[in-house]
RNA sequence: GCCGGGGUGGCGAAACUGGUCAGACGCGCCCGACUUAAAAUCGGGUGACCCUCGGGUCAUGCGGGUUCGAGUCCCGCUCCCGGCACCA
């Protein structure tokens, strides 16, 4: 037998199955079923750690194993190789984030190579290249125009002494980290899509998804439906209605005051005409420096009274306005009747500034003080009050999103550029088609953030003429959100060398939606939305015809060391190339699977890498034994061949509907044990070895491939997947369990034929059952067929 | 607060539709074989307690219930993890 040499044996079938384009697809071929698996691109910020090992090992095992089941597997890989991450690394370690990115792609590459996944690298593409971001650049023009894009003013923290955009983590007590001068809010124009449009279809359209429950949820959470309705309020010294969004319109009884948020636009007319307008400026700049966090974590409810009142719509009462910031301004409409009796937080403002408190709902849930609403059911009240007040086109139903709008627009240079003009006659004005990509400039200096946009001190690239008049103009400095990047990358994966268009309709529909979609649980609120919302977006201007993305999501856990998810910020990553140096591929990809469910956390261990490898071992020894001597012969029925059948039937059920990875291996390693039992003469060896070694190829497929070469057969790559014999999983005989008053008392194993009546006589026949059912009246007996008996007593 | 997911040996876990003494498979640990020795490999053992060595009793977070039979279903509690959150 021939030693087995781990790193000869995956460099040559990785040489084999590169020559023989094993992974790379072509034009599809139609008679075939499509699967289009998908494991989420790499920020390749610098090498690989155990995390990445989990969701593409994931992926190659279920492309593998689809392949073989005579499918067309699209099964493609890419880097997300603009943004933060990247620029980061490009700023701690030195040098152009271009640079940076480039080796580690590099590298990454080199270490997926080595672990054998069967990507497609004819397909491979990079969000950081000008052949990509130029579609970038297009989809934003076709959003803009289509009015899914927008500029608006979006509150931002500003540093006046530095004069700079801060973070909200650079801002403490309301001063810049920097100088510690006081910081102040500043409207910064920003670019958003207006993802909102799609909130109740993004709703909607899970309930259509093979996703988790758990993401589902958090999805739903996200976009945050609340029913409700949205009521005017008069303010006669204003001789203007306010509108606010209530959940609770059967409370309006109880409202006994009204609350805006500090950035309300009513604040401003509020203040100019109130006599303590310099005491409601004051509170709303503190306000506006507070970052949200410290708004929640306030110990006390603080507001200012802007000396007016507003009209309760049903009780004529005049409720007095205050300005607090526990009302947020993008939520709603930015007012609220305050209940403080059935309200905590409006409570807490009540009792803190001695505001009446009207209960108007008793414990029965019944209205109570409230006109001729008195007595209705308070889910009634809500109709009918809503009702009346519309008669008199005072409020109507309406249901507000927790959602908001998507802002893209980053002031930083690692990105691709907004393809926008500003010209002073123009205005706004995109970059007309034929003139993309707009060219991020590889020449800049100094690229690190400071709150404004890098690019906006590159003067070739700010300075443009404008396309439409042709006078002097200046580019957009900003870049995209590197998850624009994100939001379409697997279109572009299905015509990926496409320099006419984005991709061909025709090959984007056909793979499209992905079948599997892997990757992490902390993508589910961004990556996970937007990339819904683009798909809705092109599906609506006619460029895609299908609506969800990702049809079926697969969940993996993170790989935590210490206890804490293993990334390169937290410095306390393993990547896979000691493992693979010492293990091998085949081993290392094992080890991850086997750790435990794909779906839950584990805690990163290298103990358990020495039972695949022992696994591998035996494996070798085992099968060798039997291709030197085993016969040939057409195996038999027999034990051994029943337990490869039957280990057929798991692993394919595992990896098909179950997605259960950690099972199957241990199904596999349950036959070699059973082989390993049986010996080489076993009339089934032969059988039983090529079962397992044709079941583990999807995870070690290159000791795999060397085995069925052993075995005296070819290319297990395409050889078809093995289908379980019905009549072997079934056995004519089978353990019959005794059990008296549900205690198994016997056990032997019966004739699969025998009938009922025959199976009782066996069980009443039993010594051990007798000494039990000594002296006592059998009351009841229940019989499942081909599983037990079980006497009832007593 | 609202929503979701969980709690099984020393450890990771399995038990898929209520039915094979619950714990497959792997790690770890213990014993044995091989060896001058060790590694590797191979064989055996490994929930707890009792024990006359045949077995007995208890055991899936806690307390109840349904059932011939419950880790699995129902009710209540408890603890852990995750999401949302001054969202009106």
């Amino acid at each position: 037998m021939a030693d087995y040499d781990v790193h000869e044996i995956e460099a040559k079938w990785q040489r084999v199955w590169d020559d023989a384009g094993a992974a790379l697809v072509g034009e599809p071929d139609p008679t075939k079923p499509k699967s289009y698996v998908v494991a989420m691109w790499p920020y390749p910020s610098g090498t690989l750690h155990m995390g990445h090992v989990l969701v593409y090992t994931v992926g190659d095992v279920l492309t593998r194993f689809r392949k073989r089941q005579g499918m067309e597997v699209l099964h493609p890989i890419g880097f997300d190789s603009f943004g933060l991450p990247a620029e980061n690394a490009a700023i701690r370690e030195g040098g152009h984030p271009r640079d940076i990115v480039e080796r580690n792609i590099e590298t990454i590459t080199q270490s997926m190579r080595r672990m054998g996944w069967a990507f497609d690298w004819s397909r491979l593409i990079s969000a950081h290249q000008p052949t990509y971001y130029v579609w970038d650049q297009w989809l934003f023009l076709q959003l803009y125009e289509a009015g899914l894009i927008y500029r608006k003013g979006s509150p931002v923290k500003w540093c006046p002494q530095d004069q700079v955009v801060l973070a909200n983590e650079q801002v403490h007590d309301g001063r810049c980290e920097y100088c510690g001068a006081e910081v102040e809010a500043k409207n910064l124009e920003q670019w958003f899509v207006r993802q909102t449009a799609y909130a109740q279809e993004l709703l909607d359209g899970l309930d259509e998804l093979d996703w988790a429950e758990k993401i589902k949820t958090m999805q739903r959470n996200w976009i945050g439906r609340s029913e409700g309705a949205e009521i005017q309020f008069r303010i006669d010294e204003l001789e203007d209605d306010v509108a606010v969004f209530t959940t609770r319109p059967d409370t309006l009884y109880g409202a006994t005051f009204f609350v805006v948020a500090p950035e309300h636009p009513l604040v401003e007319t509020l203040s100019e005409r109130s006599p303590n307008g310099e005491e409601i400026r004051a509170y709303v700049r503190r306000a506006a420096a507070k970052r949200g966090e410290e708004r929640m974590a306030a110990e006390e409810k603080t507001g200012v009274f802007t000396g007016f009142f507003a009209t309760n719509p049903v009780t004529e009462a005049r409720i007095p306005i205050w300005v607090a910031d526990y009302v947020l301004m993008d939520y709603g409409t930015g007012a609220i009747m305050a209940v403080p009796a059935h309200d905590d937080r409006d409570r807490e403002f009540a009792e803190t500034f001695d505001l009446p408190i009207v209960p108007v709902i008793d414990e029965d849930g019944k209205l109570i003080d409230s006109a001729q609403f008195t007595g209705l059911p308070f889910e009634d009240a809500k109709k009918a009050i809503v009702a009346w007040l519309a008669e008199r086109g005072r409020a109507k139903e309406t249901i507000s999103y927790r959602l908001r709008d998507w802002g893209f627009s980053r002031q930083r240079y690692w990105g691709s550029p907004i393809p926008i003009v500003y010209c002073d006659t123009c205005g706004t004005v995109p970059v007309p088609y034929e003139d993309l990509p707009v060219l991020l400039p590889l020449d800049l200096e100094d690229f690190r953030p400071r709150g404004v946009a890098p690019l906006a001190a590159h003067e070739s690239f700010m300075n443009v003429d404008c396309p439409q008049c042709g006078a002097r103009a200046k580019r957009e400095p900003e870049t995209m959100d590197t998850f624009i990047d994100s939001s379409w990358y697997f279109l572009r994966y299905t015509d990926p060398k496409n320099a006419d268009m984005p991709w061909r309709q025709e090959l984007a529909d056909y793979w499209n939606p992905v079948d599997q979609y892997i990757g992490g649980i902390d993508h589910t609120t961004m990556h996970m939305i937007y990339a819904r919302v683009v798909i809705k977006a092109l599906a609506d201007l006619g460029h895609i015809g299908f609506r969800e993305p990702f049809r079926a999501f697969f969940t993996n856990g993170w790989v935590n060391l210490g206890g804490t998810k293993m990334s390169k910020s937290k410095g306390n990553v393993i990547g896979p190339e000691q493992l693979l140096d010492e293990y091998g591929a085949d081993v290392s990809r094992l080890n991850i699977l086997h750790l435990g469910p794909a779906t839950e956390d584990m805690e990163w261990t290298d103990e358990g890498v020495e039972g695949m490898l022992r696994f591998t071992r035996r494996l070798w020894r085992i099968v060798n034994e039997v291709a030197a001597s085993s016969s040939r012969d057409t195996p038999p029925v027999n034990e051994l061949s029943r337990k490869a059948h039957q280990t057929i039937a798991k692993v394919t059920d595992d990896l098909g509907r179950r997605q259960s990875f950690h099972t199957a291996i241990s199904a596999v390693i349950e036959l070699l044990n059973e082989l390993s039992r049986a010996g080489a003469s076993d009339p089934a060896a032969r059988f039983a070895a090529e079962t397992a070694v044709s079941l583990i190829q999807p995870y070690a497929p290159h000791i795999a491939e060397e085995l069925w070469v052993a075995l005296g057969h070819e290319k297990l790559w395409e050889a078809p997947w093995p289908v379980a014999d019905e009549p072997q999983l079934t056995r004519d005989t089978f353990e019959l369990v005794v059990q008296v008053n549900g205690k198994v008392r016997d056990r032997f194993e019966v004739d699969a034929g025998l009938s009922e009546e025959e199976l009782v006589a066996r069980a009443t026949a039993s010594e051990k059952v007798q000494t039990h059912l000594d002296g006592a009246t059998v009351r009841r007996t229940i019989v499942v067929p081909r599983k037990l008996v079980n006497f009832v007593v007593g």
